[in-house]
DNA sequence: AACTATTGATAATA
DNA sequence: TTATTATCAATAGTT
């Protein structure tokens, strides 16, 4: 029914498979249409595209829902029991895997460990120590970065003090306007002549950026 | 698409209805089955007779079921009640908890813990101490109860070297019905009248029923 | 159930 | 996407 006879498989280019499911999509529903109304029938059709876009016809005489009722006492088939099932048994298979990570937990937290094999008890210390030394070392990361960070700021305090002490002696009888210690230190225009004044070297570092977050 | 257009109203023959139901169902079908397969789409078609009788089509690439998932999430509309949804929820929320077990657990064993505070170190370093001393405690214990056995079964054999020592010494010149050691020890009767021969406190103790299990 | 004359659906095309 | 149209497919009425 076209301009020539096409095989029934898989239309190989996008766009024609495309249009054709369009086309044929809306003759499959207008042909629902047409057998609910001449024959009194009741038609339920769900129908989804391979990009999973959906259309559904169902006869204005009855839902999907009657229909399903519908087709669970014709087919013998049990569409929500087997889905309840399904959920339930998954419900179970979790909750297990749940129990098991939580008696896990508790033993590594030596709890409950009075029915644990000797080996299993060799095994978890092991886990322990593993864990343990890989805090500590983790703490000694942040410890180091902590006093990195301490040296910085002590450096760039000094730098300031310097930088101050340096104002301090250029003002002296100068025009009078003398402002407070901090915002002579942190107007950026001083700034920026004080970082001048530096050598390049002494220049402040920024503090590593989120370490404030983590402490 | 006939012998003459028909108004599409329902046919007032019941045998031309039930004719032209029955041919245009299995165009319907047909129909279906095509889209399936030359657009990959997946078609459910549940079609009721007004007799009652039902007909179905199910693309092969699916079920009822995952077409009805698919119907449900597609449409928003609930076809089985708040019962499923409520395992849904139930599923989701083991689920998280499930996760955040498996990051616990992971942090203890000391992985993934770059983006832990400091704060959250000192807390899991805490509770690996206390899970590895209570695991040492656990282990020395078993030590303890390894080294009793071992002192109780030293004692077995003491005893048991005493006793056959008597019965030797006994047996000197007696009936000439001399059997090997072993033989001697392990026979109920003898064993019983060695019992008989010890004092109560010297009686062997049973060993620790499982302990060989958790070794 | 078959058989066809006809209508209806649609593949290719624009 | 929509419209057109030549062709094929479905089917209404008939046997």
């Amino acid at each position: 029914m076209g301009r020539g006879k096409i095989e029934i498989k898989r239309i190989e280019n996008t766009n024609n498979r495309q249009v054709t499911y369009s086309k044929r999509r809306n003759g499959i529903i207008k042909k629902a249409k047409e057998i609910t109304v001449l024959c009194e029938a009741k038609v339920s059709l769900i129908i989804f595209a391979s990009s999973g876009k959906m259309h559904e016809y169902c006869s204005p005489s009855t839902t999907i829902s009657d229909m399903l009722d519908g087709y669970q006492k014709a087919s013998g088939r049990r569409l929500w029991d087997a889905k309840h099932e399904n959920l339930s048994n998954e419900i179970d298979r979790i909750k297990k895997e749940n129990d098991s990570m939580q008696v896990k937990l508790r033993h590594l937290k030596g709890e409950d460990i009075n029915q644990l094999t000797h080996k299993e008890l060799i095994i978890m210390e092991e886990a322990l120590q593993n864990g343990l030394s890989s805090i500590s070392a983790k703490q000694s990361e942040i410890l180091r970065m902590v006093r990195k960070n301490d040296q910085i700021l002590e450096e760039e305090h000094k730098q300031l003090q310097y930088a101050l002490h340096q104002k301090e002696m250029g003002a002296i009888g100068g025009s009078g306007n003398m402002r407070g210690i901090h915002e002579e230190v942190y107007h950026q225009r001083e700034r920026d002549n004080y970082e001048y004044q530096m050598p390049f070297g002494l220049r402040v570092q920024p503090m590593k950026p989120n370490l404030h977050e983590r402490m």
